[in-house]
DNA sequence: TTAATTAAACCGAACATTCGGTATGTTAAC
DNA sequence: GTTAACATACCGAATGTTCGGTTTAATTAA
């Protein structure tokens, strides 16, 4: 990709996680890039065109989880990898983005640019479904394989496991939106209660 | 309150939880009430008047847990008691906003409507952490009481347990508002995994 | 090496439209 | 005849987009 492109769908997408689709004015962007309107049609054919590369950056460069990586030895092992990840997203994320801690109440914007982008492209939401979808399977898959293995014991079944793990953080995630923290502050308080949870089943 | 404002505020808040903001127009609130600008100025001084003001009625009237009318007998009791209260939340609010289950894919935006009056009003912020604090609060107590009086046993803090119902119910809700499902149906698959959960603490 | 040609990169004033808001009515009740 | 409850016509500012143009860079010809 062209240079100039890059650097716009760069600085618009803080400025989308920031604001909503409509929030985000041409003026506003174009001003932010340094370049010209003239400029901005001359690499994308509308402002929707450019929302949606800055979704596919986004949702597909900057905020994957690289599930390969992680350990499959140990669930233990397995959400801590997890965990580190998120925390990694999150130094990525502030660099990626020229970010001092200070500035950063924009991380908020997470979910709130998940939604503009499901109000947006109804075709978004299949994609989001199957990516929470093949989430929650590999965290089956991993506990699964813990409860063979003899590493964990508990009444709930597999996938009740991973849907706690995983909907837990999500929720935690977002009561840390609200009180404005970033990515990074939200990983020890959801570590804390995996932790606990985890000792709770550890045979 | 006049039948006309209270008519308004309340077509505004349907529209309200669609839209963002800045997405509902003047023209298109005005034709929804059936009214002409002229009324709505009569009334409202503002657009971000009448949005604080849907803001208003829709946290503390319909959006709010009336916890003493919640049993404190027992967890078990309390938390069946809470999710009976967004289960009616759900019938009261398809009923209140007059939508039919098929075209309720804005239960959506009670999140979006959240960030929404963040974003707008800054002093939203504190009212909504403090909402948080006392929510968190009432459920470590009652936990506390379980504890007490053997009812319950865990390895986790009483705080550590009411924060893992309270942040897994509502990644749950984040989760099914994805998927475009009603309050309603978000209460089953959190209290499936409450009930495994207290199960496990069960004394 | 330089001059000529072409294409890509970029600019910014101007456009039609829509925005929230206002000014000026009209009507009916008391 | 005053006032509350609306309606209608209108305003200026802001919106996303277009378009005629200029600058810069790459390519070719002499």
């Amino acid at each position: 990709m062209n240079d100039s492109k890059e650097h716009i769908v760069l600085v618009a997408s803080k400025l989308f996680l920031q604001k909503s689709f409509k929030e985000v004015t041409m003026s506003e962007l174009v001003k932010a890039t340094g370049l010209s309107k003239g400029a901005f049609y001359h690499y994308f054919v509308s402002k929707e065109q450019l929302f949606m590369e800055v979704l596919d950056f986004f949702f597909t460069s900057v905020m994957t989880h690289r599930y390969e990586k992680y350990s499959r030895e140990s669930f233990y092992q397995f959400y801590h990898d997890y965990a580190n990840e998120i925390y990694e997203y999150g130094k990525k994320y502030l660099d990626r983005f020229e970010l001092d801690e200070n500035d950063c109440d924009l991380s908020q914007n997470y979910f709130t640019l998940a939604f503009d982008a499901l109000k947006l492209f109804p075709e978004f939401k299949e994609k989001m479904i199957a990516g929470l979808k093949l989430e929650l399977d590999i965290w089956t898959e991993v506990i699964k394989n813990a409860r063979e293995k003899g590493e964990i014991q508990c009444l709930m079944t597999d996938e009740q496991i991973a849907r706690t793990f995983i909907n837990l953080s999500d929720g935690i995630a977002m009561h840390m939106v609200i009180k404005g923290s970033t990515i990074m502050e939200m990983v020890p308080p959801f570590m804390e209660l995996w932790d606990k949870l985890y000792e709770m089943m550890k045979a």
